[in-house]
DNA sequence: CGGCAAATGGCAGCTTGCTGCCAGCCGCTC
DNA sequence: GAGCGGCTGGCAGCAAGCTGCCATTTGCCG
C-alpha cells in the first residue's frame, strides 16, 4: 500500500496563486470547474489574476464552466457569465443549488478544491491522484449532461404565472374537461375560458396540445 | 502547508473487505454511492459480503444509491434495485450513462473511489480529507437532485411511437390545426385524426393538452 | 388473377373549445 | 347615493376536434 500522489493544502488564494497558478496558464486540452457562483475568489483582484490566468483562444483548452442558479441572480455576474460564453468558453447552469465549494480539474491531471474559510482565507486541496480526479470528474460528467447551456437557460425563464394560473395548468394537465376543471375550481365555465385563453397568450401557444408542451417544460403542471 | 487527512491506495476487494469492510456497518448516519451499476464488484462473494454489511434497519443510516440506466438493462439488476428500495434505500437513476466508477462517501466522513482493474483486481483510493469529500459530495448531490426516482423512472419508459408519430407530435407541438398538419403530412384529415387518437391512447391521455405535456416530457416534440 | 383483410377517406353527428356580446354585480371615487 | 369601470357569468354562434359508419382502395397471399 502505498500514497500514489500527493494531496496537499494550501491556505489563501494568494498562495494558491503563487504556487498553482501556473497550473490555470499551463492548461492544455480542457480546464473544467464547478461553483455555486463566480465568488468563489473573495478577493475580486485574485479574481481577475486567476482569470486572466486561463488563455482564451481559438487553439486552446477546452472550458467548461458549471454554476448554480445563484450566479444569475446578479447582473454583473450574468453579464460575466455571458461575456465568457462569448469568448468560447462553454457555460451551463445546473438546475440545483448546491454545489457548495469551486472544484477545477485541469486537463484531468489536476485538481483543486475550494474548502471552507479559515480566519479570513479559503483553504484549498490539490490532487493530482487519478482516482480521486476521475471520481469527481464523472460526477461533473453526469452534472454537467443534465445541466442547462446559459443561454438556453436564461431564454426559459418561465412567465408569471399566478397561483390560480397554476391550478388551472395543473387541472389541464390532468386532462378534464374545461366543464369538469371549472367546477372544481369554483369558477364558471366561461371565467374558466377566460383564464385559460390568457394563459395561452402567456404561453404564446396556439392550441392546447403546443400551450402543454409548454406549460410541461416550465414546470408549470405539476 | 500538511497533508491533513491521509489518502491510501487498496489493491484489491479482498484487501478492500479487510481493511475498510468495518466502515460500510459503521455507517451511521448516511452512506450514499453513485456507480454505473451493480458490478462495481467484480467478485459476486465479495459484493454480497460488503452488501451484507450495511444494516438494513428502519433505525439506521439513510443509504441513497444513483445509479445509470445501464443498471436497469439487466433484469437480475433491476429486481435487486427495486429490492433495495422495498428494503428502505432511495435509489435514483441519473440521465446520462458517465458514472464510471463507483463513489461512496460514509457519513460524510470517509470516501471509497473504485479505480481502474490492474492484473484481475480494482484498486481503490480511501480518504478522509474533508475538501475531498465535501467537492465529491456537492456534485453527487446535484447529480441526485437531477435524477429520477427508480420507480419513476422505469414508469416514464417512453412508448413506442414511430417516425410519422414523431412527426404527427411535432406539428401539434407546433400548434396547427389537424386540417394544416395533415395538408403538411400528405394525410387526409381523417387518417391524420385517427393517427392523433392512436397517440392519444399511447400516451394514456384524455385531452390534447395533457398529451402535450407527456410528449414533451418523452422528449417527442422536438 | 381473384379473394380477402386492412387501411383509407369522406361524411355526419356530436362534443369540446373559442370568443363576442350583453346584463348584472361589485367596489371605488366623488 | 350616484356614477363608473372592471369583472363575472350566461348565451350563442362558430371553430376545432372526436368518432362511428360505410364505400372504396390497397396490398398481400394462395
Amino acid at each position: 500500500m502505498s500514497t500514489p500522489q500527493q494531496v496537499i493544502t494550501i491556505h489563501g488564494e494568494q498562495e494558491l496563486a503563487a504556487r498553482a497558478g501556473h497550473l490555470f496558464e499551463g492548461a492544455e486540452s480542457e480546464f473544467v470547474c464547478a461553483a455555486t457562483d463566480v465568488n468563489t475568489w473573495s478577493r475580486p483582484a485574485t479574481r481577475a489574476a486567476m482569470a486572466g490566468r486561463i488563455r482564451h483562444r481559438a487553439v486552446g483548452p477546452v472550458i467548461r464552466k458549471l454554476y448554480t442558479p445563484a450566479a444569475l441572480t446578479d447582473e454583473e455576474q450574468r453579464n460575466h457569465l455571458l461575456e465568457l460564453g462569448s469568448l468560447g468558453a462553454q457555460v451551463r447552469i445546473c438546475g440545483t443549488g448546491l454545489l457548495r465549494h469551486e472544484t477545477i480539474v485541469i486537463d484531468r491531471r489536476v485538481m483543486i478544491l475550494a474548502g471552507t474559510e479559515v480566519a479570513g482565507d479559503r483553504e484549498f486541496t490539490v490532487t493530482t491522484s487519478p482516482a480521486l480526479i476521475d471520481g469527481v470528474y464523472a460526477l461533473f460528467e453526469a452534472t454537467w449532461e443534465a445541466a442547462a447551456e446559459l443561454t438556453a437557460y436564461l431564454r426559459r425563464e418561465p412567465p408569471q404565472v399566478d397561483v390560480e394560473g397554476r391550478r388551472i395548468l395543473r387541472a389541464l394537465g390532468e386532462g378534464l374537461t374545461d366543464e369538469v376543471a371549472a367546477r372544481r375550481l369554483g369558477l364558471s365555465l366561461r371565467t374558466y375560458r377566460r383564464r385559460v385563453a390568457e394563459l395561452m397568450r402567456l404561453l404564446e401557444a396556439e392550441s392546447r396540445f403546443q400551450a402543454g408542451v409548454q406549460a410541461g417544460a416550465l414546470g408549470l403542471t405539476s
